[in-house]
DNA sequence: TAGTTTGCAGACAACGTACTCCTAAATATG
DNA sequence: CATATTTAGGAGTACGTTGTCTGCAAACTA
């Protein structure tokens, strides 16, 4: 069950990474980042282009650049790399692909899929990227491979 | 947020539909079908065949032919119409895309994640074709438009 | 047997996602 | 200024999903 795209699972692992990195080095830069993930670089490259066209991430070319975060790790959900990235992902399908369903006008599964639906939405809002490197760090948690 | 794939949707309102027509009539034509959901007839006729060769449903050619179910509709679940529409579609994924992400070595998000999967899996695996009939039926629920 | 109705099977086009490659622009260093 | 480093951006390829069309096979009707 594939719920994000390729390019936004690449996108927060980078961003994860990035955080992590961050700490000593001002800019991380994209080469690295693909051979740390197993990424191509190539097309990393461009899923970066649009984190930093929605400013979450700064950019800095030349040597010594890379990206960055833009804002505190802590501010930033995983719900804004997906809008940034994804931005016609919603979170208010109807699961039966019905146009229109909704609690007044409901499908037959909408109840039960309603709450789900609003688990994973709340899973993406209410996790950031701090959150998750900080998991990685203490527990010893992964994003390679 | 795209759960279903297209044809997986068009598929099970299919069913439902000759579920509910399928009490008078034996065999209830595709076109019929397709005119009374808004779908494409050539496209719902490559679906419903995936259906046939799972059999799930039962086609007969000529005057009086089409489709029916293969079976009484509480004993096809919507999990049965998944695995033959999309038969590569799994519930066991990382939401991170990472593999081999499991109990024993799991990303940042596996437990919130794999709580959720399985609700996923089990509306799907717990649910038949009768019961949605139902709700239709009963409730005025829709599977069309 | 001839003609009509219906599903079956294969080819094909359009589109989005994933991914690759190439050149230009910006920046640092000697 | 010359050169190396690094991102930006556009073009192009590969593949799966969606959707269309055409001819064929099966079954009924007269």
């Amino acid at each position: 069950m594939k719920m994000l795209s390729n390019s936004c699972l690449y996108g927060i692992r980078a961003s994860l990474l990035v955080a992590s990195m961050g700490e000593d080095k001002k800019y991380v830069p994209i080469k690295q980042i693909s051979a740390e993930l197993g990424l191509s670089f190539y097309f990393l490259t461009k899923i970066l282009q649009k984190l930093t066209h929605h400013k979450l991430m700064i950019s800095y070319r030349g040597p010594n650049g890379g990206v960055a975060l833009a804002k505190p790790a802590g501010e930033i959900t995983l719900m804004d790399m997906i809008a940034a990235i994804e931005p016609d992902h919603t979170f208010e399908d109807c699961i039966m692909g019905l146009k229109g369903c909704g609690d007044e006008l409901p499908c037959p599964l909408h109840d039960q899929w309603a709450t789900v639906r609003d688990q994973i939405k709340a899973m993406f809002e209410n996790t950031n990227l701090a959150d998750l490197g900080k998991k990685i760090k203490e527990d010893g948690l992964r994003i390679s491979i």
